[in-house]
DNA sequence: GGGAGATTGTTTCTTTGTAAACAAATTTTG
DNA sequence: CAAAATTTGTTTACAAAGAAACAATCTCCC
């Protein structure tokens, strides 16, 4: 007789346990409880510190490259950027080569506290794999490098 | 001097090239991306697959197990299953044990279609990794695997 | 048995991200 | 050079997902 499943380790997933896609949620959806837990007072998000060490590793990058790389769609793009602005973090400027276009900057004050933040963010990132061995973590970086197309 | 950057590759990632969080992010964008693009008549969302297979192989389950074997919240469960049953794909019934509790079960129109819908998901699922190799594919799904926590 | 606390699901509100239509500037091409 | 097509960013409307508050039921413990 079927009794009713009550624990959710008794779910049977059969062949979704090795989907990619939905390992993927899984694993992302942990990295971010983590990264919360750990670290919510840090008044940075994960997609805003990433935008942030992005400009600050490549000072006047364009909106529209940034977002290609990070692969966020300009129409979002468009309100991290404002968000940022609003927190006085980063500098747009129209650029005289290209009217449409608008090169981003840090200011001064963004600066300093990104690589403050870096410091707790690469920690953390460290962190979150640690039910990985250093071995498995570093293959796992690689296989998803290589899965992404990322040299 | 610095020329402003152009074009995508060019721009310098740093360490965020190696964080988890980063290349787990862009791979689902890039899973989320190939199955709209391959599949995107078949009018089943990988969300809604999921929790259907789910049900498929568990039937009966209770609502909060589901969840919490799909990481999907309360609140939003609720939705989704909704969207289902609006769609006379599941049903929902209060067991006599335990009146809060809810418990899932697919209509048959449901099974057939959970059924055929699989044939092709997983294809995709496959198909998706096909700039990894097997080894590398399988070992994938391992490490992400034992990252989430999976047996 | 009866109240304190926990579970389960729903509702409401907010956040995050996407899609589509648009405006302005630039590039292409005939 | 001028019309057509493309690029860039913004706006507006919407979908997906989470957070918090709530109601109903159940469990635990006195």
């Amino acid at each position: 007789m079927d009794m009713p499943i009550r624990t959710a380790d008794e779910v049977e997933l059969d062949r979704l346990n090795s989907a990619l896609g939905f390992l993927m949620r899984l694993a992302q959806l942990k990295i971010y409880e983590r990264f919360f837990e750990e670290v919510g007072e840090h008044n940075l998000k994960p997609g805003e510190f990433s935008v942030l060490w992005v400009i600050l590793h490549n000072p006047g990058i364009r909106q529209s490259v940034l977002g290609q790389r990070l692969m966020i769609k300009r129409a979002h793009m468009t309100k991290l950027i404002r968000a940022l602005e609003d927190q006085n973090l980063v500098s747009r400027k129209v650029p005289d080569g290209d009217r449409r276009a608008v090169e981003i900057t840090l200011t001064p004050e963004a600066v300093t506290r990104v690589k403050q933040a870096s410091q707790w963010f690469f920690t953390y990132e460290e962190s979150v794999g640690a039910n990985l061995t250093g071995d498995e973590r570093q293959q796992l970086t690689s296989l998803l490098r290589k899965f992404v197309g990322l040299g």
